[in-house]
DNA sequence: TCTTGCTCTGAAACCCGTTTCATAATCTAT
DNA sequence: ATAGATTATGAAACGGGTTTCAGAGCAAGA
């Protein structure tokens, strides 16, 4: 029984106007009950659907929500998206999803969409593009970041990477470490910046002298961790500890260590972020993200644009045997 | 400058139809060039930009193609993803994400976003719903599976897992193994009994019994390998030999053998599936899926779907260290 | 009794493109 | 020279809903 009738057919059989029709579909009041039970009927008998196309011609929405990741297939943006779409599915939200692999080109795209209507709001799960592109397209309709956006007309769910860091350096601080390296996804970027800057400040509180070597860049995968450890091994003073802002490379660092026979934690400690399920097996010690609700509330802004907020959550730190 | 030009105002300032503006932007042969000049100078000015509901409502197509994944969260379907979405934008086309948890209500608001022309097609990275539903839903576009349908009047890319398992198996009895277990992600689904159906069939071809114990279902992260070995370790007469159909579980079956002094190949040998990064850094040895091939292939077959065809694709082993 | 204010209803305007059809002008081939 | 194809153009129909507006019926308050 292919799809047939439209708002029209209906109204002849339920021998009403095509308005009353439309205000069944839509749970306006002011619709008799009589009325209201002819129109159903004939809903039911022709198994009418709306037309989504024209629904949203007439409405200008469309119950879609852009998502903006680099990679689909990272667990971090995983867990993120995951708590996006539980949301969604809850609100009978659908979701576009973005990949970008950071092309600026891509991450214009979804904003164009935004421009076209195609989209109802935008979330950036993490962006390339400067602010001040991304700024331009708020014009036309909610876009939600990731990231620290405090005094910025932009409403956000963030964790305050500057407070997470100092307090992950601290805490190597407390457990005896001077020498701490670190691991970043990228080099550039809102959050990678606001922990390069904790870790600057925090040497600069603790005296120590700032050593370029032990900065990591492009880890991002399990694999990634193999790269840092080469580069440790061919240091004649290399750091004690590294934090790294993801457990998978955490657990690929840790997996080369064993290898190599690096005693962790008494040769080379590591702090990882997340709280992966990799890091439950592995037994990392690391900063608990609440990426999952994460999602749910950036969905949650999208969809509810009152008023421009930021939302804060916060890490905790999980105690295992790497530190 | 918000957008604020329709069609008819650019046909105005052009002094042309309407339908001489759509000629133009949708490249039609037979206008002029000087009217076309005049055309793209009026939409140059006004910053036009397409409603695109407006064209989906008349034509019918949205350029938006519905993807139904179980997990947003797993490297699986990560990599499927990225392969599908690295093809969407080379062909101009966004993805719609359903993130399912397998449950099938998630699958069927699919298959109705399908109908309702919200999507131009679909394409199931993975199951629940039975195959009849899906059926019911051909009518309404194009619907392509990741599995083997041959001889199903039904489009698909698929890895002959039948073939791949039977592969492995041989692969592990001519290093000497006779009590092979193996780990699926699920009891249910297409791939899962194909991967059944050659293990029994292998157990009797080399006259060995079959042990239920040496199953394992529901094993999807690196987290499930705990509990396999957990298993293993209150067997008294356990496998020699592991297949393992998700390289993170394998990953975390061979984190928990160190743990536990298990000696992995001798005491027991492990072969993944997927040949993730993960794999290449733990020695894994594993059949190597060509995962983001299949998804520009699932793609490709979504958006041009003049006739069923049934894709194979083939699995091929890396020999490491684990077995 | 007269106003005011709900409740209920449908005609018509509106959202904004694409496509069909009719017509005219200009070529091409016989 | 003439039938037939090709190029070029616009009016109008079409896709299928939502929303505005005007009007009718009826009840409550002044």
């Amino acid at each position: 029984m292919i799809n047939i009738a439209n708002i029209k057919e209906i109204a002849k059989m339920a021998k009403v106007s095509v308005t009353t029709v439309s205000r069944v579909l839509n749970n306006h009041p002011y619709v008799s009950e009589e009325k209201r039970i002819a129109v159903e009927k004939a809903i039911k008998e022709t198994n009418y659907q709306r037309n989504i196309n024209a629904v949203h011609l007439s409405k200008g929405e469309t119950k879609l929500i852009g998502v903006v990741i680099p990679y689909a297939n990272h667990p971090y943006f995983g867990l993120l998206v995951e708590g996006i779409a539980n949301e969604a599915v809850k609100n009978n939200y659908k979701l576009v999803l973005f990949q970008t692999n950071y092309e600026e080109q891509r991450e214009r795209e979804a904003l164009e969409m935004l421009k076209l209507k195609q989209i109802d709001a935008l979330i950036f799960c993490s962006r390339n593009s400067r602010f001040k592109i991304i700024d331009k397209y708020m014009v036309y309709g909610p876009i939600i970041l990731c990231e620290d956006t405090r005094g910025k007309n932009i409403s956000s769910t963030f964790i305050d990477h500057y407070k997470s860091f100092s307090q992950a350096l601290n805490y190597l601080y407390n457990k005896g470490h001077r020498k701490i390296g670190y691991c970043l996804a990228r080099r550039t970027g809102s959050n990678s910046s606001s922990r390069e800057k904790a870790y600057h400040d925090f040497l600069q509180k603790i005296n120590e002298p700032f050593e370029p070597n032990y900065r990591f860049y492009d880890c991002l995968n399990f694999e990634d961790g193999q790269e840092v450890i080469r580069s440790l091994n061919a240091m004649s003073n290399p750091p004690t500890a590294l934090l790294v802002t993801s457990d998978q490379v955490a657990a690929g660092i840790l997996v080369c260590c064993k290898e190599k026979n690096i005693a962790v934690p008494d040769e080379l400690a590591i702090l990882g972020f997340d709280n992966q399920p990799i890091a439950q097996i592995m037994k990392l010690t690391t900063f608990d993200m609440p990426l999952i609700n994460m999602g749910n509330n950036l969905l949650h802004q999208a969809i509810h644009p009152l008023v421009v907020n930021h939302e804060e959550l916060y890490v905790k730190l999980i105690e295992r045997e790497t530190v």
